[in-house]
RNA sequence: GCGCCAGUAGCUCAGUAGGAUAGAGCGUUGGACUACGAAUCCAAAGGUCGGGGGUUCAAAUCCUCCCUGGCGCACCA
């Protein structure tokens, strides 16, 4: 066994070419830089990977760096390793290394191995996440914009487990604030005027036709009832009936969407149980607080933020900023290690003051990761549809999953950065072409089991193993496919590294972009050698597996037909 | 006024802790089914990476100034 494989599991190319570096820079006597790049050059003429090492090291070793790079090469192809084909020095002093077919077949009996478990890995360690999503105030239904931050999230979560982290998701129920009080009104304006009574609608009021719903709900159940209460009471009622039904409404929607929080924390309970005020306790404890003006401030300028910010309003209300840093300090105290929250963009202006808080609480500002997602730009065949949230005129997550399924939806939601703006054309996404791309990774999946049908309907069978004839994998676009395969498990890591799914969309459209290449190109089934036949079809259930778990971290479906 | 984000092909966007001749899809033009699924593939055309300056052997990427767009700048949530 080579010194190279782990328990049978091949290390990553760059992995490979890492280690062989640092045991040969070793011999050299030079440490290992820092900036050092491995990767897989732009051109295939530069080999299956370069690296700068010898650019890097010039001034160390006051030589130039071809010289460096040709020492380099000499030490390491002294130990004849296994997988190295050649070496080449380019450029002004790049290394480029070629990677013998070997690897990349190994590569493949690595992922008929693990299955749906290839690119799984423990580089968390265990690491206690929180990641909280959607956290939509229960005054209204979801609407795609809160659609794209639940894809994100839950995706987020599925790569992060994928990766090791150990991961709890979590909605936070903004249930104790004006805007709920505002909910109530809203309702009982609406359920006086289904008895006559000819009350305004105020201006802050939510409009939407589901209040009135809501409010004719209400007379269903309660008849006039609460017309005898006072009003302030009724007001309350409201507040309490129209949030839960919202908020199993909410649930719902997501449910459709395939999306589950493991925990639904309620604002409610963090202030009915004094974590707020423990909260106070501990920051003045601190010396972080102060008072001014009849209001207590917290001292977040200590921690980078621009000004100082109102905990506790002269009036005596507590702003949403104090119960914020008390539900914070919660999930730091279950034990998280990292927070990650997910937050409309136009919240931007709130992140410095949040990671002061956790600064102030005796974390680092990195322990939590914002992530912002942008405004989703709803089309129809290209032309915008006009959306006005206080006239309660939008398109709901739910209408939207409903017209093109949520494996479109997702996809889409996934396919930009989280934090840039997305346009999402309704029509498009319904299409079957490139132009919906969800359906030409989906279609790869499908193709590949279709050979497979096609396979036992003419009687074929793959009656050698998979090492047996792996080995006949030799043509140009099967070792391009076998290198884009080893990539999955690099891609997975840096969408957990930098908590964007998008990486692993483009990804998967590339994988399957090669693939589709390829089958059109190379006769698999009809492969003039039988043994060639199945390794080629052992490719191409790597290759299956690999879009199967793909897309199950992006939360969307792998149908064997479409 | 201050801050955050963005500006890459006609359009929509990638570009993964600076790397070699900047990528993809759509659209345009022209081609491939008596074939394992044409929901596919092949080929061509298309760029001063918003602009100027700087750092570096090397900048779309880092620094700085300016222009344009979005969003934030409450004792609102």
């Amino acid at each position: 066994m080579s010194i190279f494989l782990v328990k049978g599991v091949v290390m990553s190319v760059m992995g490979y070419i890492k280690d062989i570096l640092q045991k040969t820079l070793e011999r050299l006597g030079v440490s290992f830089p820092e900036k050092t790049k491995i990767e897989p050059p732009r051109e295939k003429r530069f080999g299956d990977v370069a690296t700068n090492v010898a650019m890097l090291l010039a001034s160390q070793l006051k030589d130039s760096p071809r010289n460096i790079a040709e020492k380099i090469r000499g030490l390491v192809l002294q130990n004849s390793p296994e997988y190295i084909e050649k070496i080449e020095i380019a450029g002004p002093g790049f290394l480029n290394f070629f990677i013998k077919h070997s690897f990349w077949q190994k590569g493949v009996l690595e992922v008929l191995n693990k299955k749906d478990d290839f690119g799984r890995s423990m580089t968390g360690g265990g690491k206690k996440v929180l990641i909280e999503y959607v956290s939509a105030n229960p005054t209204g239904p979801l609407h795609v914009g809160h659609g794209r931050g639940a894809a994100v999230g839950d995706s987020l979560a599925r790569l992060l487990r994928f990766c090791g982290y150990d991961v709890t998701t979590e909605y936070y129920i903004n249930d104790a604030g004006r805007q709920i009080k505002l909910l109530g009104k809203s309702i009982y304006i609406r359920y006086r005027q289904l008895f006559g009574y000819r009350d305004e609608i105020c201006e802050e009021c939510y409009k939407g036709d589901y209040i009135v719903e809501i409010a004719k709900g209400i007379k269903e159940k309660y008849g006039d009832e609460l017309l005898n209460k006072d009003e302030e009471a009724a007001i309350e009622f409201c507040s309490q009936y129209g949030k839960d039904l919202i908020l199993d409404e909410i649930k719902r929607d997501l449910q459709l969407f395939g999306v589950e929080h493991k925990v639904w924390f309620s604002e409610k309970s963090l202030i009915e149980t004094d974590a707020v005020k423990e909260t106070f306790a501990l920051l003045k404890q601190k010396g972080l607080i102060y008072e001014k003006d009849g209001a207590i401030w917290f001292l977040s300028t200590k921690f980078g933020d621009d000004k100082d910010r109102v905990l506790k309003k002269s009036n005596g209300d507590l702003t949403y900023f104090a119960s914020d840093i008390a539900y914070h300090k919660n999930k730091l105290d279950r034990g998280f290690e990292l927070l990650v929250d997910i937050w409309g963009a136009d919240h931007h202006g709130y992140i410095p003051r949040m990671k002061a808080a956790i600064e102030a609480l005796g974390r680092n500002k990195e322990d939590l990761q914002v992530i912002l997602i942008q405004l989703v730009n709803l089309l129809r065949e290209g032309k915008q549809i006009s959306m006005s949230t206080r006239a309660g005129e939008f398109v709901t997550l739910k209408e939207v999953i409903e017209e093109v399924g949520s494996d479109a939806a997702r996809f889409i939601f996934l396919s930009r950065k989280s934090d840039s703006h997305l346009d999402f054309d309704l029509e498009l996404a319904k299409q079957k072409t490139m132009e919906n791309p969800v359906y030409y990774v989906q279609y790869a999946h499908a193709r590949i089991c279709s050979v497979f049908s096609k396979a036992k309907q003419k009687g074929y069978e793959l009656s050698l193993k998979p090492e047996e004839v792996i080995s006949f994998l030799v043509h140009e676009q099967e070792i391009e496919l076998m290198k884009k395969i080893m990539e999955f498990k690099e891609i997975v890591l840096t969408c957990a590294r930098l908590l964007s799914p998008h990486f692993l969309t483009f990804y998967l459209m590339d994988l399957s972009g090669t693939f589709h290449q390829y089958y059109n190109n190379v006769p698999v089934l009809g492969a003039e050698d039988k043994r060639l036949m199945m390794g080629r079809c052992y490719l191409l259930l790597a290759i299956k597996y690999v879009i199967k778990n793909g897309l199950s971290l992006l939360g969307v479906s792998a149908p064997e037909r479409m």
